[in-house]
DNA sequence: GAATTTTTTGCAACCGGTTGCAAAAATCTT
DNA sequence: AAGATTTTTGCAACCGGTTGCAAAAAATTC
């Protein structure tokens, strides 16, 4: 059905190397043999078939993008931003929706299968050890959103949740709330953990504040909303609270809505993310920014750079983030 | 590198056909055999190459998923169940964001490069001459939330539109709404010129009704907040507006609380899509539902049941769609 | 247990490309 | 214009699988 490099060989009465290499760069032709190939092929419509070519050339120029968020409106952003980065750069994303089976070994195997040049771990809440599975498959992988470490033994692209978390108690306590409470992830997820760890460490260097914590079920609004109700429902809810990000600060919000409460007045809220929908005027969250597009293209520039060189020392690129400032914590103290 | 199938045959002692049918269901092998070939392959770790594979079947179980809507959180939603449903039955998605390049030549081109097995084409705005392009181009394809025909030229899966614009008009009639107004999405999308047509057309049979329209250039918050502050600021606004879609709905609704206004006491917004989000109680919109679920369903099943029988006899399956009362129309007139 | 039928196996060609190598053609020297 | 050099071209083998066909092996029949 297709037409293929024998039909443009054919017709054009040349080899099939030749037409082979007409459509490959940087290989030797004729002014006059290419001019010739081209026109036999665009006559019948060919192009060559990718597929076939990665047989020899091993390279398929498919990445896959591997995500367990598929709840998290970032993520349309970042899902946005990965596929036209790569399709920028002539590759093409395989997408991998984790939620449905976490194990890596068969996502690994099924990406393998299709000989993927690279896989792109795009999650803020699957183990170190996920991202491993692939490098130790000998797949080059890069690990967005995740754990930040100092010495990595792989590709790592993101931000440091424990300094995010030390950010965000700087800024409640800067804005005078005593009693503070983190709402956190799940509580298994890296980043959770990393959040937890900066906002305690920070607190600690407090002795005049309060802490207490809870984790969500998962980063979504209904978690959110489902574990801020609990809150209310208890003996006596903090002044102020991180949530784990922005989708979770949201469902928050409703909770407090809700319950009658306003916000900042009687309850403080600071997200993590600054999705679009953060910004939004009906929502008009008080955040602290991950910028997503520095890290996806950091990302790919990584991915990238292994495609070249696969045995390419791992790095860490760590963007700082920055507090926003809108409308869901009140005001610094000047005392 | 990687383990092939000539390493397990020589392992196992056997042919390479012996070994590429263990692989193959259907094919006659003994018991015997099989054991010995699996064995040597989980040795090995052989698993074998979809790619290679699919020179000779011709079929890769790649399906383009190809849109435009990437800034429609609706889409993070249709993205999570499309992705979920190929992966239920062995397809992997290879995902295409159009806002880059909308030219369907070379997506086609591009798409048939990979040899995929077929195209799913998920958008609300695309006209149906990019999906026949497709078509045209002897791949299979489903045209996913486009315009519904009664005499389609290949399979469509979605809403009507047209009724869907009746249901909104009947809506507001019946709440005593007789200034209103039609916000629309990007005026070229079939989507909106649909629900426009329907609505129009359920109005003219109230003559006591007058009818006002604009449109938005896209489908997101920003081009709806921006549509509705536009029409603040004119002379008279309507009482009501059917918002092409929930996320203009939305950014329509943050217009409308900025410029000191409430919803539904002054100004009633119904929604189309019912996407999670508009569910939130912080948002709380009056829509009307599309049955994205079911859509998406239908969609995956109508490729399937193509790639089984390429020829099939194309089909449009239409969804209905239903009011989803909430709080930004005021009640029923009781009259 | 020989003859017949059925199942299993291996050979070799093929899917649609690429590429090392040597021969042929074109270009450059003198 | 002959010889040396460079560029272009085609041949044939290969990438990692599948599959039609015929031979070999196993199972069935009498």
């Amino acid at each position: 059905m297709a037409i293929t490099l024998d039909d443009v060989a054919k017709l054009a009465g040349v080899s099939r190397s030749a037409v082979s290499r007409t459509f490959t760069d940087g290989a030797s032709v004729s002014l006059k043999m290419r001019r010739k190939v081209e026109e036999a092929a665009s006559e019948l419509g060919y192009s060559p078939n990718f597929l076939a070519r990665s047989l020899t050339t091993r390279r398929t120029k498919l990445i896959g993008l591997v995500s367990d968020n598929f709840h998290n409106p970032l993520f349309l952003e970042v899902f946005d931003q990965f596929t036209h980065r790569l399709q920028d750069r002539g590759l093409r994303p395989l997408l991998v929706n984790l939620s449905v089976e976490t194990d890596a070994e068969s996502s690994v195997r099924m990406l393998r299968q299709y000989s993927v040049d690279g896989v792109i771990v795009a999650s803020s809440t699957l183990p170190p050890a996920f991202s491993k599975t692939f490098r130790d498959a000998g797949v080059p992988v890069v690990n967005s959103f995740g754990r930040y470490s100092s010495d990595p033994d792989m590709h790592i692209v993101g931000i440091d949740n424990i300094e995010c978390g030390r950010m965000a108690a700087h800024e409640l306590l800067n804005r005078g709330y005593k009693k503070v409470g983190f709402l956190g992830g799940p509580e298994p997820a890296t980043s959770t953990q990393d959040r937890f760890a900066g906002f305690q460490n920070e607190l600690q260097k407090h002795p005049e504040a309060v802490l207490s914590y809870s984790f969500a079920e998962a980063y979504s609004f209904d978690a959110g909303r489902k574990e801020m109700q609990r809150l209310l429902r208890g003996a006596s809810h903090a002044e102020a609270y991180f949530c784990g990000d922005d989708v979770l600060s949201i469902g928050a919000l409703s909770a407090i809505k809700e319950a009658g409460l306003n916000v900042p007045s009687d309850i403080g809220i600071i997200g993590l993310n600054d999705m679009q929908m953060s910004g939004w005027q009906n929502i008009n969250l008080t955040t602290i920014r991950q910028p997503i597009a520095q890290i996806i293209n950091a990302s790919i520039e990584l991915m990238v750079s292994m495609l070249e060189k696969p045995d390419r020392y791992p790095e860490a690129r760590v963007f700082p983030c920055a507090v926003i400032e809108r409308g869901t914590l009140r005001a610094p103290q000047e005392n």
